[in-house]
DNA sequence: TTGCGAAACGGACCAGTGGTCCGTATCGTT
DNA sequence: AACGATACGGACCACTGGTCCGTTTCGCAA
């Protein structure tokens, strides 16, 4: 096992640099006006420190976002319904997307920085895959939708960070109605017959709040 | 009339510049790595002529943009069906897409450099408002779909430049393959009763290539 | 053709970014 | 206490988009 454990300063400097920088993400608009020295300088640490730790701007980025998703990933992954494993596709796809679409709005800044950060597709993200793998086998057994994973792309597309925050910030989208918005898309594209008609209608659980 | 006509090596440099930008925006392979001193140096001026002439390097890349979309865009304002106004919204909406993607999959580095700007958000680009717009009018008039124009958002996030460079790129997903999956889509949605399904089935046009 | 003011030019220049280097301080183990 | 390994920090670098201003070119008019 190559596993050293690291110094405790080292772990301590990962966790400061972690808090700044959720703060300053969180309490800025433009993630892009939030530096790497602003974060170092907030965390107390020097540059280097930081990009020991994570490497580059995307890696620290995606930690950051790996960390806050967390929660929302386990409740996907060993949950109960709708969210769990157990849901039947045509209750835990919408349910799915809720809980994407709940996270961006509530980290937008996060997910701004993440899918913004420009050089790299958001697509390349690891946690992309595993969110797009989900989905298409769940749209697999819904009837009439074997195309092969585009019906997830474009369900997920539909969650993207810049879209969330242009029809929040600008189209004065308010969150349950984005939330209807997605739920009824949703129920219309699984169910041309009828059939997911009770399952999205948005009440306002909120799903990774805080 | 404030219009003054500008000099003529004005109206040439700007010229060369567009030609220049096309060019590398077309041969290089991530946007961002073409700079604006590039760019200068093969169009032969100097970089702040370039400013000067498109104030900043998103100006440039949207008139290069809106350039290159003309084309389309005349065909779908003053066109003839299935494109233009003339045409039913069951067909028309299909039609749309496919020429918006055809463009993108033509296109494909230029959007990408439009829609990665980073600072900007493709959502406040003025031709995102005409086409959503258009296709928001043209969903209304389909029976189950008074949503306010997240459905117009949505296909328009399914055909976003990241999303197909990342289907094309990394998934080997073919050029009529994607056309046939985003008809599919398309379809799906449009006509839960089914409706649309004769239009959208991806021949072999090239609305915008060339 | 010549003259002349305005318009455009170009490349040195600037501010600010992500990312690195290396001498120094800290850790933790013996 | 001692000592090698590990981590620290801020000066430093390469490079970017964007600006400044002395110089050149244009277009009009005499």
């Amino acid at each position: 096992m190559p596993e050293r454990k690291p110094r405790k300063d080292a772990v301590r400097n990962r966790a400061a640099v972690l808090a700044a920088a959720d703060a300053l993400f969180a309490g800025c608009e433009r993630p892009e006006a939030v530096t790497m020295a602003d974060i170092a300088e907030a965390a107390g640490v020097g540059k280097a420190t930081l990009f020991r730790a994570f490497g580059d701007r995307t890696g620290l980025i995606r930690a950051l976002f790996e960390a806050r998703l967390e929660p929302v990933r386990t409740a996907v992954e060993e949950g109960e319904p709708p969210l769990g494993p157990a849901a039947p596709p045509l209750e835990r796809v919408p349910a799915l997307l809720d809980a994407v679409l709940c996270f961006k709005l509530d980290n937008r800044h996060l997910a701004l920085a993440l899918e913004g950060t420009g050089s790299d597709s958001p697509y390349q993200a690891p946690h992309y895959e595993k969110w797009h793998r989900t989905l298409r086998d769940l749209l697999a057994r819904v009837p009439g939708l074997d195309d092969g994973g585009f019906a997830a792309h474009v369900l997920l597309a539909a969650t993207r960070a810049d879209l969330v925050e242009h029809l929040v910030g600008q189209e004065r989208t308010g969150r349950e109605q984005a939330r209807a918005q997605l739920a009824a898309f949703t129920a219309r594209l699984l169910g041309p017959g009828g059939g997911g008609r009770s399952v999205g209608t948005a009440d306002s659980r909120a799903p990774a709040s805080g």
